[in-house]
DNA sequence: TAGAATACCTCGCGGCACAAGGTATGTCAA
DNA sequence: TTGACATACCTTGTGCCGCGAGGTATTCTA
């Protein structure tokens, strides 16, 4: 009856739904992330970074430094087509959750 | 900038959720939550019952023992009033972070 | 020129969902 | 009638995720 595990690992889809529109470095993920959703998620770095670098060592994007015009370097992600295949599924996980949670609410109702 | 903390426990809307609609014993909760989520939600036993314990610990879930036609011996769960409180908030923070993930998703695409 | 904002990082903790195991009773087929 | 399976409840231990908290360094601004 009881058989697989559903881990709720949202931020990964997130992160790589954001690398999709386009390159970003580490704060402004957090930034962007919280101005999008507003304000409703407020990632902390002590959550993004290690999801950055777990992704970035299983070949989901790649780093690279660049210089910004006020001379601080910053640390660029992109996605790589690998992660969005991940992307892909992810989303399409969410979506089956989504839309089970609010069968579960919806019929509850009647 | 960043400062709250923000958990994902959807598990107790779902469990308040079930019991909403009915008062109802927790293999039954399993059950029914694999049917109406389409088998996307397969609870476990060693998640549901220490939130059931929990919920009624803090007065939102009453319960009650009731012998089935087969002569087993159920445990009844009932939402208190307080119950349907937590309840209305859960549902509220669900679809305000449902709007949120979607909004980021979305964003994506432009 | 001090503090805020920007920008990156890591270690350790707490809590949640689960695996795994235990107990017990009812049902049904062989 | 016995053994397997479904029903029905429970607890303990574990792994992992997100975060708190702290650290470093540079640039901007009042």
């Amino acid at each position: 009856m009881l058989k697989k595990k559903q881990n709720i690992e949202h931020t990964q889809l997130l992160v790589l739904s954001l690398l999709a529109g386009e390159d970003m470095y580490g704060y402004q993920m957090i930034v962007e992330l919280a101005r999008r959703s507003d304000r409703t998620f407020e990632m902390k770095e002590g959550t993004l970074y290690p999801i950055l670098h777990g992704l970035e060592k299983e070949g989901y994007v790649e780093a690279y430094q660049q210089t910004a015009p006020t001379g601080r370097v910053r640390k660029y992600y992109h996605i790589t087509r690998k992660g969005s295949g991940l992307l892909s599924e992810e989303k399409e996980a969410w979506q089956r959750y989504c839309g089970a949670v609010n069968a579960v609410l919806e019929a509850s109702l009647a």
